[in-house]
DNA sequence: CAGAAATTAACACAGTCGTGTCAAGATGGG
DNA sequence: CCCATCTTGACACGACTGTGTTAATTTCTG
């Protein structure tokens, strides 16, 4: 038997190797040579655990969403309702310097799900998570509000305050986007 | 003198037939020659009004963020304050083909700007524009509230609609993102 | 230690890319 | 009509891309 590898391990490290590649140059840039040599290892190596380019980008993609699903799934938190459903959604935006990368790997495999057939549904399924997130917070805290219309407004203020923790790092802005969404969240009960 | 073209014509048709290969292939899709080819040109003649991609790149770019600060600043309309800032911030959103095509456009090129030095101040001064247009309106409207975070909230709340609207454009999408939009702005006076 | 199988290395092929060059064509003022 | 000048067509170059193919190398089981 040759030498034993670990698949999955590897799977990670190539896809984080990945991530590198987008935050450097962008989708367009995660050519099978560069996340090579990026991750330290040989075309044909590479190739060997994602034939394709395309199983490679899905890969990455769903890396990215799988991580912030399972931060946001254990990360309960005691208090009140209030409280918890303010602290999951602080996990849903780009705080620190790890998550901050997570979203810019996410937004720019967003866009890039725009024009790909592949992509385009594991976009569609972080984007129905994080929906389905708002809907049931806003029915927890506000049962009187608008469901439909509460929710939007729930789940493009988190989208938005994402794009612009991305976009605009100033000394601020993370304190900020925490008391936008603090007083967002006081409106709604 | 040979035949006389008008070269800022030119320049928007170029520009737009870049916008269709936007929509279709991507930022990373906008190659010299597949823009020739959407414009019926040949590439020497592209090249002759547009000596480098990059130089292609910025001007779709810019023409996208003309057209819209043009629409707003130009969309004035009679009423209250309230119905005044309310059918600026509309003309913000993707609520037709037209604003709809500019904004995937435009998120797109959000995308490429992550990693290009020379798209990124042409985001960046868009997204100010709507920044200080956000922070106006909120001082107008609602003066004794926190500037800064009613400002991020609204500034987020437009951008999160938008790409909602791009992303998911159901049949009732379009008027969840104006109730949702005129309930925050019932929120905030 | 032998051999079998997983792993890697090294090329090859056909595209596409940006950009440059250079000659041929078209066109309007004189 | 003629020619200067704008415009365009065609091609070349080097670099990069995804994807195959084939051979060599490494390593664990028997």
């Amino acid at each position: 038997m040759p030498k034993l590898i670990d698949h999955a391990e590897r799977r990670t490290a190539i896809a984080e190797a990945a991530w590198r590649v987008v935050l450097r140059d962008g989708v367009a840039g995660v050519s099978v040579r560069a996340v090579a040599a990026e991750v330290g290892l040989a075309t044909a190596s590479l190739r060997h655990t994602f034939p394709t380019q395309n199983s490679l980008l899905t890969c990455c993609f769903e890396l990215v969403l799988d991580r912030a699903t399972e931060r946001i799934r254990s990360a309960a938190v005691a208090g009140s309702l209030r409280e918890q459903t303010e602290h999951a959604l602080l996990q849903t935006l780009p705080l620190d310097d790890e998550r901050l990368a997570e979203m810019q790997v996410w937004i720019a495999f967003s866009a890039a799900a725009m024009v790909s057939e592949t992509l385009a549904p594991i976009h569609a399924r972080g984007d129905d998570a994080l929906r389905d997130l708002c809907r049931s917070i806003v029915a927890a805290l506000a049962p009187t509000r608008d469901l439909e219309v509460e929710s939007a407004r729930l789940h493009a203020l988190l989208d938005g305050l994402a794009v612009h923790l991305v976009s605009k790092r100033t000394a601020g802005s993370a304190s900020l986007a925490r008391r936008a969404l603090s007083v967002h969240l006081d409106s709604l009960s």
